[in-house]
DNA sequence: CTAGGGTTAG
């Protein structure tokens, strides 16, 4: 252990304005060049000496530093000794460097300093009041760079108003470009945790996080634990660290500082919790967003309605909808009621990950949820209008539209969308338009969102002149084409194999100052693959790549398919390989791609390695797998091995479909293959 | 601090 002994005795002033100054022949080079002298000793005795002459108890402020002595010593048997005396002049005085020793732990220290009296000096008061009135041109005349850490220590040591240290604090790094230590840092955070200045540790803190310092969150930790073992500040101080990270983006670090709270057993808020439990289901991360609600509850952590319904959007957002149900039970478990986004949230998790029949399920929610007394609304009918038009059932979502109003329930713009794209997308487009004009007639004005339904709708069919007409439409109304806008158009013109058209509007779209996203490389990468042009979709994704897009999950399923129809799907299993190394997860989509394009081949054994790469990345071949390889076997004429398959894949409780149909009855159920199955088979939705 | 709408591969 360290220790500084007569500490007490000393007693330092005025190294302050701008180190010693005295009429005495001691200057402030002589005070600086012995600080310099001090890397002869261990880093801790440097501190400790500083502190002692910096911080030391002087009241009056007549004393003036003349002469100190530093001395270490190890505890034991062995003993070393030094001692520095400040010279009257540093040119003519020897300093201990050549004693070259470095102390340790287990080293004592002492320091003695020998004072003299002095009249003019710049007192703690006085800095104190330049801070408070902001008089920060006077102050800086005072101070240098190299003395301004001293009047923070002082500050502290005076057990000044937090408020002005920290207003002193953020003046002095700002001013002196200097970057205060972690323990300052700390020192800072439980003097204003001490007066409970909370929103200014908040701020303090997003400045901290921002400025990204290579401070590690064990340093953080530790130092702030050494610096005060109060509790409870240092509990709201991490609290507040974590939430910084989360508003600044920072996960990972959020995440490290959720663990380690754990570690020290700091305890933790929801307010800091729910947001970065929110963040993560932003991104997707639910097993994290699992992990994080079943430790605040080990940890007894307050979780409230909040906590509950950012659960249970994540697990709802990745299909989990069991385990959403499972998060009500929990809720209720802890005497607290579901609300109307409880019930939306997981309405909504049905029309969107359900499985068969999903929208019975989501109406049945809906009745318990009327039934729990919890009035749905105009958010309710959205999720539900949404849901019956991507489940293809348009006019089940118009029946919605019906009760809403009977509920008195008024449809947003939102709701006139909603429904404008199901109609839309189910070719209604005469009835998209009403809508839109019964939008206008009710005062709602139809937004970017609407128009770019309305064109999706329009270039699915086709219609040329009424696309154009929307196009002109959305500029007379004073809106603005987004990338949607675009990435729909372009997406248009290379369905139609108009490249150039394509081309001149992405030009057009990079004029208006609109970014590209990945997508709209998609698109044009796609036309330029379907027009089996590989070279300017190398190019394009070489541009694309430049910009500082990267190819996605999809780019490389373009490309990869593309190969596979010139018949190259070696080159194809080229880029699968470059997924990897990207980073990149190969989906069910990818393997089926190469799989397919290896079996037109005729490559079959280049097939079945993909299948059994697939499994490697623990991806369980689907429907359309085994459709590519029965597919790919009875092309080949082995009618019994595509016999094992189909049978594989209804013992794997897989449901054959339309193309497996297909398939089956061309090649094998003519040649008298698979009586077993037969009964499957004509359950097959489609068939006859 | 939590819930709803538009484009894109196959």
């Amino acid at each position: 252990m360290l220790k500084l002994l007569s500490f007490s005795s000393c007693r330092i002033h005025s190294i302050f304005p701008s180190g010693i100054r005295t009429g005495s022949s001691v200057s402030n080079a002589t005070f600086l060049q012995v600080s310099n002298s001090f890397s002869v000793f261990s880093r801790k005795t440097q501190n400790l000496v500083r502190r002692a002459l910096f911080c030391s108890d002087t009241s009056d402020g007549s004393e003036q530093v003349m002469k100190f002595e530093v001395k270490e010593s190890e505890s034991g048997t062995q003993s070393k000794c030094s001692s520095a005396f400040l010279p009257t002049d540093p040119r003519t005085e020897d300093y201990p460097k050549e004693l070259g020793w470095e102390a340790d732990d287990r080293t004592e220290l002492s320091v003695s300093i020998l004072t003299s009296p002095t009249s003019n000096s710049f007192g703690i008061p006085l800095a104190i009041e330049l801070i408070e009135k902001q008089h920060w041109l006077e102050l800086k005349t005072h101070i240098t760079d190299s003395n301004a850490t001293t009047l923070l220590q002082q500050l502290f040591d005076s057990e000044a108003d937090p408020i002005i240290i920290l207003r002193y604090f953020n003046w002095s790094q700002k001013q002196f470009n200097i970057s205060y230590t972690l323990e300052l840092t700390c020192r800072l955070l439980h003097s204003l945790a001490s007066v409970k200045k909370y929103s200014k540790i908040r701020s303090f803190l997003d400045g901290f996080v921002k400025k990204n310092e290579n401070h590690s969150n064990s340093s953080f930790f530790h130092m702030l634990s050494m610096c005060s073992n109060h509790f409870c500040s240092n509990s709201i101080i991490i609290d507040m660290l974590l939430l910084a990270y989360v508003q600044n983006s920072k996960i990972h670090m959020a995440i490290e500082v959720f663990d380690r709270a754990g570690d020290y057993g700091f305890k933790l808020s929801a307010l800091s919790c729910n947001p970065l439990l929110y963040a993560l289901v932003k991104v997707k991360k639910v097993e994290r967003v699992e992990y994080l609600y079943k430790e605040m509850i080990k940890r007894r952590i307050e979780v409230n309605l909040f906590t509950f319904n950012i659960v249970i959007n994540g697990l709802c957002k990745v299909g989990k909808l069991n385990k959403a149900r499972d998060v009500i039970e929990d809720l209720k478990a802890w005497g607290i009621s579901p609300n109307v986004v409880t019930y939306n949230t997981l309405i909504d998790g049905y029309c969107k990950m359900g499985k068969v029949g999903k929208m019975n399920k989501a109406n049945a929610i809906l009745k318990e949820m009327v039934e729990s007394k919890i009035c749905p609304n105009e958010i309710t009918y959205n999720i539900l209008i949404d849901g019956f038009c991507k489940d293809e059932n348009v006019s089940a979502a118009m029946k919605v539209f019906q009760e809403m109003r009977r509920q008195d329930l008024k449809p947003s713009v939102i709701t006139y969308n909603t429904l404008v794209n199901g109609l839309c997308n189910d070719g209604k487009l005469d009835e998209a338009c009403g809508l839109r004009d019964e939008m206008l007639s009710l005062g709602l004005k139809p937004d970017i969102v609407t128009y770019n339904a309305l064109i999706n709708g329009f270039c699915k069919k086709k219609k040329v002149r009424e696309t154009r007409e929307l196009v002109d439409d959305i500029r007379n109304r004073g809106l603005v084409p987004n990338v949607i806008t675009y990435n729909t158009l372009i997406d248009a013109y290379c369905k139609d194999q108009m490249m150039e058209k394509a081309f001149d509007l992405h030009r057009v779209m990079l004029e208006s100052g609109i970014s590209p996203t990945g997508s709209t490389y998609n698109c044009l990468i796609a036309g330029l693959c379907r027009q089996g042009n590989m070279e300017g979709a190398r190019k394009l994704l070489e541009e694309m790549q430049d910009k500082g897009l990267r190819a996605d999950v999809v780019t490389y399923n373009i490309l990869i398919d593309a190969l596979c129809r010139k018949g190259e799907s070696r080159k194809a299993t080229r880029l699968l390989n470059a997924m990897f190394s990207m980073g990149l997860s190969p989906t069910h989509l990818t393997y089926n791609t190469l799989m397919d394009g290896y079996c037109r081949e005729g490559n079959l054994r280049a097939a079945l390695n993909v299948r059994s790469q697939m499994e490697k990345d623990r991806k369980v071949a689907n429907i359309v797998t085994y459709n590519v390889l029965i597919n790919g076997y009875c092309k080949k004429g082995k009618l019994e091995e595509a016999n094992r398959l189909l049978n594989e894949l209804l013992e794997r409780g897989l449901v054959p479909n339309q193309n497996t149909y297909q398939v089956v009855r061309e090649e094998m159920v003519e040649k008298g293959f698979l009586p077993d199955i037969e009964g499957h088979l004509y359950n097959v939705p489609g068939s006859s």
